[in-house]
DNA sequence: GCATGTGAAAATCTTCACAGCA
DNA sequence: TGCTGTGAAGATTTTCACATGC
């Protein structure tokens, strides 16, 4: 909308392209104060820098990807380029014949090299490494002082961290599984 | 825990394992029936295909793919063989350098033959296609009779489709832009 | 004794209706 | 008049305590 040169927006034009009700937008505001304005609605451009705010999204944060297999390069591929203004800093893999390589101007390191992670003030990381790799790239990581993490291996693999550190886990084929249950609903 | 033989589990052990209260456990499986014994807990086999049953995993479910750029592949190597018991029966793609070639035995076919998946009854679908072309490919499925679609386009790029049909998103960058808000609260 | 299954209580989330303000 | 912000009502989910059965 703001791309489309669109000034305001309602509850209503949020919901309506979200599939949910007006109420439910605005009250969800109202938690985190007041953004619009009565009778006219939200400014699309100031709605922007309040919820990149709440969501800590209005610097950049750098991120390590370790493992560039297939979805490695998925991911550089979807993240790459500074959406929601990240920025992928540094990237491991295990394989010799990658290290020293380059993606995207990014020399491909070792996973000795993880440690280095806190002096490059790099704290956000995601794990493409196999699933047996994936708890001791993740204990490597905690140890370098990175605090979140988003893992790819599969969510039975049970990946165990400090519960300081914050870990999403993107399971591709638990995904895909729950859509039988709603299909057959129907 | 079936594969290292055990033959019970209680709702404790589970609720350990997943970080949770065993009464969320219990609850949770009542609203399904008795599962348990009392004094002894689940058999696992059991609880394995009551769970698989409930969730409709207990069929074979055929799935096609479409677009096997890199992050198809890493698909296919997630969900390849058999996971949750799902089979991938057809791959497509629109490149022709790619159609006529063959993965895992299965020869990557060219998307305007996605319409031959209802007489093959395949009713899911995982699209791994750029963004722009996602929209066309899911009205495509959805006329080629699929039910149920896991979608890897970013969800700003919002795919419709009627609502018998079930789509599943999964935008990695926007899993990636929840961390910041977690790390930052601690 | 031990662990499930469940009604009831407590907490949370969703919906609504309308006051308040441009 | 139009759309936000919000207290209160309603619905749902989570927690708990204990009766039930092996």
């Amino acid at each position: 909308m703001s791309k489309q040169g669109q000034q305001n927006v309602s509850s209503r034009n949020l919901a309506d392209f979200l599939g949910v009700n007006p109420w439910q937008i605005r009250k969800d505001f109202s938690y985190f104060g007041d953004f619009g304005t009565r009778g006219v609605g939200y400014n699309i451009e100031k709605l922007i820098k309040q919820i990149n705010k709440i969501l800590k999204l209005d610097v950049v944060h750098k991120v390590a990807l370790v493992g560039v297999d297939n979805l490695g390069s998925a991911i550089l591929a979807y993240v790459g380029l500074g959406v929601y203004g990240f920025n992928i800093a540094a990237i491991f893999d295990i394989d010799p014949k990658k290290i020293g390589k380059k993606i995207r101007d990014i020399t491909i390191e070792d996973v000795s090299n993880l440690q280095t992670l806190r002096k490059r003030k790099i704290n956000l990381a995601i794990i493409a490494v196999s699933r047996d790799a994936a708890q001791q790239t993740a204990d490597t990581l905690v140890k370098a002082g990175v605090k979140g993490i988003l893992n790819f291996s599969p969510c039975h693999s049970h990946i165990t961290v400090p519960k300081k550190v914050k870990v999403i886990t993107i399971d591709i084929a638990m995904d895909l599984a729950c859509l039988p249950y709603y299909i057959s609903a129907s």
